[in-house]
DNA sequence: ATCATACGTGAATACGTATTCAAGCGCTAT
DNA sequence: ATAGCGCTTGAATACGTATTCACGTATGAT
């Protein structure tokens, strides 16, 4: 009885029988006849064998592995698509190789490389851009990625997003609607397709009705920049009366400092309209009205056109876009007769 | 040049050398002739080589990979704390299996043993518990684990929290010191070591004063409990002054019961004090006085621990506590000349 | 010039499993 | 009774690397 590793030769030996039997015993799908399957399990048992993850992914070139990088964690929505996703790929099988990345070029290769050393099935990248020479270095290899919560123009690789431009829309209508006219925007980060997207949508909104932003700032995913963004807002004489926020943990930060810096009263002095709904958008402290991003249907989606690339049946990359609705609070005047 | 996947052999091939070669130009610490490195650099370089991980891990023992089990994302001190770990253990040159799973036994059984399958060199457990077979399980197998922010009777299992008796304590000094009598607990999960803990140091905190509990509620570590806990202490005819909740999670909750639901002020009416000092804690919204606990030298005790017990520096298994101060905002009473 | 030493290199092997292939077996059909 | 078929099993091999061992060469000392 070996102590420390037991492999299925030992298992083989105790057994009576052959490695390969025992192999197929561990094997799903493979046919062994019952007594030979009572005589190993038994034996596997006594001893205590597990079969070795890694030398079965070696020979298999499975790993059963899917590498994830994240570039924000302190944005609660990341933490909540993380949950989802562990309960997900564990549910078919896969494990989970995590990577907290910085989101500038040199480390996202690194990072990339070190999860391809690991023979990792697939990617998905949470949050994250890439390089064109990255892409194809993947295409490559032949291994899957799938771009989350992040789109890009290079439509040969996948990406899962809500409805940005539609979001954007949805509250310009919104505020509008509301009878606001002099509304500005925080935006999320110029750099993210995310950020970009989400503007777009709210200009052409205005635009609807005649109008174009107050102002436009970019919050750079930052709750810092965003606070210091409605600072100078409110440091003009022609302040705004609204303000779209590119997502609620900006948002949050926003909210505090009219509140307790400035002193003014939301929605009563100016409205405040967030995009994510994470879970702290609900609290009664905030009482956030935002764009929901349906974090459990994009996982979703992701995890299945991933695993659907791994297992070959599906080769095509897609935009993914998923739509969410815009939840009604308090942070935001609500438009007489509002319904939609 | 072979296409998907590129073997120390073809390098070898490429640079006319032998496969050893190879492998000990991609081995640190290995002595290689200078011009042979240079052949077979450039070799590799030219056909894009990269190591197979998992090749090597089969035949080292050593995977340089860490299992990392973690039972509540919600609470925002386990994401700084994945953060930290992240950067730590990736600077060491490990990579992170994460598995996220309830604190079940049935399930941390399994979870645990699906990392075992994987060969992971270590595991860390973050707020959850194990039952003595499943350490007793680990030690046979040689794979060393470390728990993270929860304790555990068994001496033979290294733990890693802050000085929780002592924070306890040094809030009911606080509380105490600011005139208040009538002084409640929201506990942490009575079937967690940290929760129990802190309610000992708390409860030994009054004592010195000749005082006792004025209430003592299970929170569960959850919003819901706790916030139900909350309305059923104002539910009676002698509501406490001051509430010491077990955790800032719970305390957030807490604050908008009192402020929202019962238009209590704060901490006029009422002090609260959490545990933590999660990165909300500071927000101008809630402005929670709170025990710090140091995640970062949490995690980097923790790492440390955990590579000398694989490296075989270390053998002994260790209850390292971490000292953290008293936060002091704005949502308790300040004593009048409190210096400590 | 000769021997000893040290060092760099290649041949062989090991790590633990899945898979190919051929062989053995029992069964049915003629 | 025998040829043929399907099914189960074992022998051999492959996956991609690190490591042991033996060997050859260069270096230094005598």
């Amino acid at each position: 009885m070996p102590v420390g590793k037991v492999t299925s030769l030992d298992v083989a030996k105790e057994a009576g029988v052959s490695q390969p039997t025992v192999s197929r015993v561990f094997t799903p799908g493979m046919k062994v006849s019952p007594d030979m399957e009572r005589r190993v399990r038994a034996a596997a048992e006594k001893l205590g064998y597990r079969p070795n993850t890694l030398a079965r992914s070696l020979i298999t070139g499975q790993s059963k592995t899917i590498g994830l990088i994240l570039a924000y964690l302190d944005n609660p929505f990341y933490t909540e698509a993380l949950e989802k996703l562990s309960q997900t790929l564990r549910a078919k099988g896969y494990n989970i190789m995590i990577i907290l990345a910085a989101n500038h070029a040199g480390e996202v290769d690194s990072v990339v490389q070190d999860l391809l050393d690991h023979q990792v099935d697939g990617i998905i990248m949470a949050s994250v851009s890439i390089s064109s020479a990255l892409s194809d270095r993947l295409k490559e290899e032949g291994v899957p990625m799938v771009l989350f919560n992040r789109g890009q123009d290079d439509p040969s690789v996948t990406s899962v997003t809500s409805a940005n431009f539609d979001g954007g829309k949805k509250v310009a209508e919104f505020l509008v609607q509301g009878g606001h006219r002099k509304i500005a925007h925080i935006s999320g980060w110029q750099g993210a397709s995310t950020g970009r997207d989400r503007l777009a949508g709210f200009e052409a909104g205005l635009a609807a009705h005649g109008l174009k932003p107050h102002a436009v700032v970019d919050g750079l995913f930052s709750r810092e920049a965003s606070a210091a963004a409605a600072r100078s807002l409110f440091a003009t004489d022609a302040p705004p009366d609204a303000i779209f926020v590119g997502n609620d943990h900006m948002a949050f930060a926003v909210i505090e400092v009219l509140r307790h810096e400035l002193g003014l009263d939301i929605p009563e002095e100016v409205s405040i309209v967030g995009y994510d709904d994470v879970t702290l958008a609900a609290w009664d402290s905030f009482q956030l009205t935002t764009v929901r991003q349906p974090a459990n249907r994009m996982v979703e989606a992701t995890v299945e056109h991933l695993l659907d690339r791994i297992a070959g049946t599906e080769t095509q990359a897609e935009r993914i876009e998923i739509d969410g609705p815009l939840i009604i609070r308090k942070s935001a005047r609500i438009p007489k007769g509002w319904k939609e």
